[in-house]
RNA sequence: GCCGAAGUGGCGGAAUUGGCAGACGCGCUAGAUUCAGGGUCUAGUGCCCGCAAGGGUGUGGGGGUUCGAGUCCCCCCUUCGGCACCA
């Protein structure tokens, strides 16, 4: 594939020159000057698998051409790298391949930093952060007893995600479509015991936020907001026929439509159904349904189109409102987890109970008035109550507060919110994991390890098979310990916590990440944090960028922090796809950093990356674009080798006086400026790199033009600054060859020590303009102008435009329409004046 | 099913947010570089009619608002994401 390249630029020397210098100088690493403003960028880290693939490039690219310009535009930039180095990999190819993860993870976080090296990304390395070492670990051990202290980590035996191939529990973040993230098995209930973190106390708060991340996309605010999934209405007790000491607790966000409850519903597996049934025959009835809807996976069960299935008890219940007795159903649709795992059933304004009773030959009743030629099955919108006692009339919203009052009133229920989040799932039945700080003492219960103890270090020797339970538990001088409370003989806690806490703080650990006395030297946090601009995929939309919001909150409750908010802004990059689907291995479209950069170079990777798509949007790759790119870099090369040396000395003034063509290109030079740095604002640095094409289009323009034209002293100054102007504005996308060609132009400092450039307003100003007219919306003529021509000479000038002139003809002009800057259009009818 | 985003040449994509549609790049065509290939340079390149000048037409489809619509409004189609019985 590597065929020969008879003509370019060098890039094999020029990479690796600068590389080399970059990292002897230093002059990426930062520290905190106060007084001087910051810029934390950061991309989100790799878990190090082995190799970085084009997608890892693309979000590198991105950030890095941030990075540097922000430094050319003089901020203090943070931009450090780790790794996220806890995680089921690691411990599978220990079974495979009989290394331990450790060793495995070291060799990879080599091998990926060499690459990520050779594509020139200026990181300050002095700050990585590798998550699998107890000098990191530690303090989220520290946090968690923090938390387990204050009830925000608690241990409880529930139904989780069990994922049967990787052997571990997951997080409901964790399970997509019934399926895991990782491996997509498909996913099965289980009741084990685990720890959870306290997310739902944060619900409100996390939700609260997502109106105040103005720099986040919109849609990863919708998935957050949906994720959480707040619902506002009231919880009741609906009385059960001759039973006094039973009530059904049920929740609803439709309190006014209660008239027209007709039947009520509890979730198959709910509690309550067991002192309910009538005798011996019904408690087999019941025990046979609950098999059959266990017997389905998650998956069926996730499916809405399956018509519903019921049963109905012989007990019977009371609508409180009207106080007339309802029958009572088990029901598949109705789930434990959510609620009170029970509803009343409202088929005329709700779908599922439509649907519901329909199949079970159930009363309808309507309590909101349809609209006009209403022809749906349940109604769902706002309108006026009807059939419903003391709420008639009022409309839906008023009838809410007034059923709200009435249920207090009686002493039934009250207003109640619910969220769909549910608490974090954190225990991990796997060894590569930060170790859970507790013990479990038969005297004293679940004791919290003592803080002067920590790290609680994960032992090396352990027998890694991938059966079942974690590994730890078969190593007795880890899980042997002694009760920190009385000393007496306990046993460790032998689960590990899910790699998911790690990355839910290491931006913090980045801002002093050889702090002794925390996770981050509070004066650090408060100088760097919050990350200014974060970048990733968008597949952490919900999981990592939820935790990692939660967490920052959590800190900053212990009093360790006073962040709100992790991330500032966040851009999400689209993915790199070939032949249109996303490169792996199993696909075989797979293109290989290392092969690529070694033909091209990296500059011409990063460049491509670049123009190819706009960042959020995926990339296709195209072989044939990348050349486009390879000769874009080599087209700037020649120009500058060819014209440099015959060029007035950097800092040489300007001719007192410039010719029309000198004006001109002057002009797009510094228009060019304007573009590229509103374009990288933006983040639109395909248009930023098409800015930069035509610049240089116009500069081998400009150098072929007719001596007669422009004298030799303004061209060499003219061309001289627009090299300097695309040379600085082309630096944060092709690093490597501007710094070789800035210090060949005798500049002793990097050109990211250099001012980014601005634009001067005397070069913008347009001595004429070209509007264009048209006549009944068709261009028909252009006029060049004064910038300062009023309307009235310029639709003068317009009607009596010689080209303008027979489209007139036979018409009559009805209106003329002028558009300072830009057209006039002159609009006729049929028929003389 | 619900929510969200998007549909522009042969391809990737531009369009100052209501004002010249197709910038820039890829590809293709022709020419130049005293051989070929590569490289480089020049010109052309939405579609239709025309030798040309020129004209018509054109941003998923249909309607509408406007002097003027890729952009705004209504309906429909398609694709991609997210959620998925959350009461």
């Amino acid at each position: 594939m590597a065929g020969e390249r008879p003509d370019h630029y060098p890039f094999r020397e020029i990479d690796a020159k600068w590389q080399r210098r970059w990292e002897e100088s230093g002059i990426f690493r930062v520290r905190e000057e106060v007084g001087r403003p910051k810029y934390y960028c950061l991309e989100m880290f790799p878990y190090p698998s082995g190799r970085i693939h084009m997608g890892h490039v693309r979000n590198y690219v991105i950030g890095d051409a941030v990075s540097r310009y922000k430094r050319m535009r003089g901020y203090n930039v943070l931009y450090p790298m780790g790794w996220d180095a806890f995680g089921l990999p690691a411990e599978n190819a220990a079974i495979e391949h009989g290394v331990h993860p450790a060793i495995w993870t070291r060799e990879n976080i080599q091998a990926m930093k060499s690459q990520m090296r050779k594509l020139g990304i200026s990181y300050d390395w002095d700050r990585e952060v590798t998550t699998c070492e107890p000098e990191y670990y530690r303090w989220e051990q520290l946090v968690f007893i923090r938390m387990f202290e204050r009830g925000l980590a608690y241990k409880k035996a529930a139904t989780v995600n069990w994922c049967p191939s990787c052997q571990t529990v997951l997080a409901n973040e964790q399970v997509e479509a019934g399926r895991c993230w990782r491996c997509e098995s498909e996913v099965i209930p289980q009741p084990i015991e685990g720890w959870y973190f306290k997310i739902t106390a944060y619900a409100e708060e996390l939700l609260e936020w997502c109106d105040r991340l103005t720099g986040w996309p919109e849609r990863v605010l919708t998935m957050q907001r949906n994720w959480i999934g707040k619902s506002e209405g009231a919880e009741f007790d609906l009385p059960v026929v001759g039973r006094p000491d039973l009530t059904i607790r049920v929740f609803t966000t439709r309190p006014d439509t209660s008239f027209g409850m007709t039947y009520a519903v509890l979730a198959p597996e709910h509690p309550l159904v067991d002192r309910l049934v009538a005798d011996e025959a019904e408690r087999r009835a019941v025990a046979a349904f609950r098999a059959e809807v266990a017997r389905e996976s998650e998956i069926e069960r996730l499916a809405t189109d399956r018509p519903k299935r019921g049963l109905r008890l012989t007990v019977r219940a009371v609508n409180p409102f009207n106080r007339k007795e309802i029958p009572l159903f088990l029901a598949d649709y109705v789930l434990m987890g959510y609620g009170t795992g029970a509803i009343m059933a409202v088929p005329g304004e709700d779908q599922r109970d439509w649907e519901f009773a329909k199949a079970h030959d159930l009363p309808i009743i309507e309590t909101v008035k349809r609209p006009p030629g209403w022809t749906g099955e349940a109604y769902t919108g706002d309108g006026v109550k009807i059939n419903s006692g003391f709420l008639d009339g009022l409309s839906v919203a008023e009838a809410k507060r007034k059923a709200i009052d009435w249920l207090v009133a009686q002493g039934l229920g009250e207003a109640k919110i619910n969220y769909r989040l549910r608490d974090w799932g954190i225990s991990r039945q796997r060894y590569w994991g930060a170790p859970i700080p507790i013990i479990y003492c038969p005297t004293c219960g679940t004791v919290p390890e003592k803080v002067e103890n920590l790290p609680v270090v994960l032992p090396r020797n352990v027998q890694i098979t991938g059966k079942g339970g974690s590994p730890l538990a078969d190593v007795p001088a880890f899980v042997n310990t002694r009760c920190p409370r009385c000393g007496g003989p306990g046993r460790r806690e032998t689960d590990t916590m899910d790699t998911f806490v790690e990355s839910a703080w290491y931006f913090l650990r980045y801002c002093s990440p050889k702090f002794e006395g925390g996770m981050a030297d509070p004066a650090a946090v408060h100088y760097w944090m919050p990350v200014d601009q974060y970048i990733g995929g968008i597949e952490h939309a919900i999981l990592h960028l939820l935790y990692a919001r939660f967490y920052t909150k959590v800190v900053r409750d212990l009093g360790l922090f006073k962040v709100d908010e992790p991330f500032q802004r966040l851009f999400t990059q689209g993915m790199v796809i070939k032949d249109g689907a996303k490169m792996s291995k199993s696909k075989g479209n797979v293109v290989s950093p290392d092969d690529f950069i070694a033909e091209y170079g990296a500059d011409t990777a990063r460049v491509f990356e670049l123009f190819a798509a706009p960042p959020e949007k995926d990339l296709e790759w195209s072989d044939q674009g990348v050349e486009g790119a390879f000769r874009f870099l080599n087209r700037v090369w020649r120009f500058v080798q060819t014209h440099r040396p015959a060029l007035a000395p950097p800092g040489n003034g300007r001719p007192a006086s410039l010719s029309e063509p000198g004006r001109a290109f002057r002009r797009i030079v510094h228009e060019t400026i304007q573009r590229v740095t509103d374009d990288i604002e933006e983040f639109h640095f395909n248009t930023a790199i098409s800015g930069l094409h035509e610049l240089v289009n116009a500069m081998y323009a400009f150098a072929g033009e007719s001596l007669e034209r422009t004298a030799a002293e303004e061209r060499r100054y003219l061309l001289g600054e627009a090299i300097d102007t695309l040379l600085l504005l082309l630096a944060p996308f092709a690093p490597h060859l501007v710094e070789e060609m800035w210090s060949q132009s005798g500049r002793g400092e990097s050109v990211f020590r250099t001012a980014w450039p601005t634009a001067d307003p005397a070069a913008l100003a347009k001595e004429a303009l070209v509007i264009v007219v048209q006549v009944d919306g068709r261009v028909r003529s252009r006029l060049e102008v004064p910038p300062d021509i009023s309307d009235e000479r310029l639709k003068a000038q317009a009607l009596a435009d010689a080209k303008v002139r027979p489209w007139l003809e036979g018409r009559t002009v009805v209106r003329v329409v002028p558009v300072p800057g830009r057209l006039v259009n002159i609009v006729t009818r049929a028929g003389a004046a």
